[in-house]
DNA sequence: AGCAAAATGATCGAGATAGTACATTTGGCC
DNA sequence: GGCCAAATGTACTATCTCGATCATTTTGCT
C-alpha cells in the first residue's frame, strides 16, 4: 500500500481510497509519517469507540490503508499504540484551545468566553472526551507515563490563572482563587455533558441534549463558574483561609 | 461448593472463604440465592475494574465461592451477567438514596441536603460510578434495555420535582424550574468528581481530592445549585419562555 | 549502479477466553 | 425410600486475538 507525497498534510483524514485529496499525485512513495497519522487516527477512533481492551489491533489495521506490519512495527503492542493515541487525541484538542486569545479582554468577559469555550469545545470533540473517560477506568495510567500530556494541561491552568491573577488585580474576582479548583468546575459540567449522554438520555430522555435545553445548560455553566469567581455580593460570614472558600452552612 | 443457609442475607460481602459471618452455621445446603448474589458482588467489582470487555469471566469465576458453569448457569453469557451487575449495582446505590426523606424540611434546606447528599453518596460508592462510565461508553446499550433502572431514576427525579415544587409555591425559587436540567448539574458535578479523579489527579496532582479541597468544592457546589434553583436577586432582563432560563450575554 | 537501512507485505503460531457437554449431587415431595 | 427437577462439578473445545517470523520492496547515499 502507497501513500502520495506528503499525504500527512492533508486535513481530510477521513476519506476513502482512491478519493482526490486536492494534493498533486507526483508518484507515490513511501511516507512513514503519513502511516503514522493513519494509523493513529484510526486508533482514536477505535479506542474511543470500544475501549483499551474492546478495541481489536486486527479492526484497527483493517480500517487504515496500512496493515497490521505496521502497527506493531512503529508502536510496539497494542499498549504503545494506545498511549500514542491518547496523547494524539490531547494534542489535537489542545491545539484547538490555543487558538483562543483573552488576554485582551476584561477578566469577566475572558472567564467567560473561556467557559462557553470549553463547553462546545468538549461537545465537538466527542472521542477525546472518550480516550479521557477510558483512561479513568484504567486509572490513568497510562497518561501518568506521559510527560508530553502533563506539559499540555499546565499551559491550559496559565491560561485561566492568568485570568485570575488579572480579576483579581482589577478587584472583580475574589482573593485566593485556585485555577485548578475553577478548572475543576469548569470541567466537570463540560466533561459530564458528553460523557454522560448516552445513560442520561437513556434514562431521562434527549430533552436536555435539544439545542434549546443546551443552550440554557451552558449559561447556568457559565453564570455558576462566574459567580465563584465573583466577589461575593454577600459578604460571607465567615472565610477559610486555607482554601479562600465561603463556609456557610451546607447541610451536615 | 456449598453455602450456609441464607447466606445471603450477611452484609459483609468482601469475606474471606471460611471466615465466621456471625450467622449460625446450620448444615450446608444448596443455595441458589446466595449463588446468585455472591456472583454478581463479585461480577460488579471486576467489570467496574476492567469494563465489559476488560473483565474476564474466569477472573469473576475465581473470586467467587462458586464455578463458571454457575455464572453460565445463571446468567446466560457475560453480557448477561453484565446487564445484571449494572442493574444490582444501580439497586444497591438507589436503595442508600431512598433512605433519605426531606419532606419535612423547608426547600432551600431539603436541596441543600440533597446536593451534598448525592456529592458524598457517589464518592462512597465508587464502584457504582465506574459502572456507569462504562455503560456509557458502550453507549449505554443495555441500561436502555432495562427498564427496572429507568423506573429507579425516575423516582429519584420525583424527589427532586416535589423540592421545586415546593420552593416555587413558598416563593423561594424561580419558576418554571426543570428538575431533570437541576439533576443534571447535581449530578454533573458530583459524577465527574469520582469519575475523572485518575486524570485530573495524574495531571494536576492530588491535591483536589484532599479533605479540605474537597469540602471546598462540595460546598461550591452547593451553593452553585442552590443559586441556580433560587430566585434571581438581580432581575433578569430578559427571561427565555421555552427554559425558564435567564438569558445573558454569554459571549459566543 | 549498488549497497545498506528503513519500510512494508504475507503468513503463521501460542495462549487466552467465552462458552459447552456430560456427569453427578442435592432437595422437595409422595 | 425413591423419583425427578433443580443445582453444581469437571473437563473440554472452538475461536478469537495479540504478536512474531520471514521475505520483499523502497530509498537515501556514495
Amino acid at each position: 500500500m502507497y501513500y502520495l507525497d506528503h499525504f500527512a498534510s492533508g486535513t481530510d483524514i477521513g476519506m476513502e481510497n482512491g478519493m482526490k485529496t486536492g494534493i498533486e499525485r507526483r508518484g507515490w512513495t513511501q511516507n512513514p509519517e503519513a502511516v503514522k497519522q493513519d494509523i493513529l487516527s484510526v486508533a482514536i477512533s477505535e479506542f474511543a469507540s470500544n475501549g483499551l481492551s474492546g478495541a481489536r489491533v486486527d479492526t484497527i489495521a483493517s480500517r487504515t490503508r496500512t496493515s497490521k506490519r505496521m502497527i506493531y512495527y512503529y508502536f510496539g503492542d497494542k499498549l504503545g499504540l494506545y498511549t500514542r493515541a491518547l496523547e494524539a487525541a490531547y494534542l489535537k484538542v489542545r491545539e484547538g484551545e490555543a487558538a483562543l486569545n483573552l488576554d485582551h479582554l476584561p477578566p469577566e468577559e475572558a472567564l467567560t468566553r473561556l467557559v462557553a469555550f470549553t463547553f462546545d469545545h468538549h461537545k465537538k470533540n466527542p472521542d477525546f472526551i472518550r480516550m479521557v473517560m477510558i483512561e479513568n477506568i484504567h486509572n490513568a495510567e497510562n497518561l501518568a507515563a506521559s510527560q508530553v500530556i502533563r506539559d499540555m494541561n499546565m499551559a491550559a491552568i496559565e491560561k485561566l490563572a492568568t485570568i485570575c491573577r488579572r480579576g483579581e488585580e482589577e478587584g472583580v474576582f475574589r482573593k485566593g482563587l485556585d485555577p485548578v479548583a475553577l478548572h475543576w468546575q469548569i470541567s466537570a459540567a463540560s466533561f459530564f455533558n458528553v460523557s454522560n449522554r448516552p445513560t442520561f438520555s437513556a434514562i431521562f430522555g434527549a430533552g436536555l441534549f435539544g439545542d434549546d435545553a443546551q443552550e440554557c445548560i451552558r449559561r447556568q455553566t457559565v453564570e455558576s463558574i462566574l459567580a465563584i469567581a465573583a466577589k461575593s455580593r454577600v459578604e460571607p460570614k465567615i472565610t477559610d483561609r486555607r482554601s479562600g472558600c465561603d463556609v456557610a452552612d451546607a447541610g451536615d
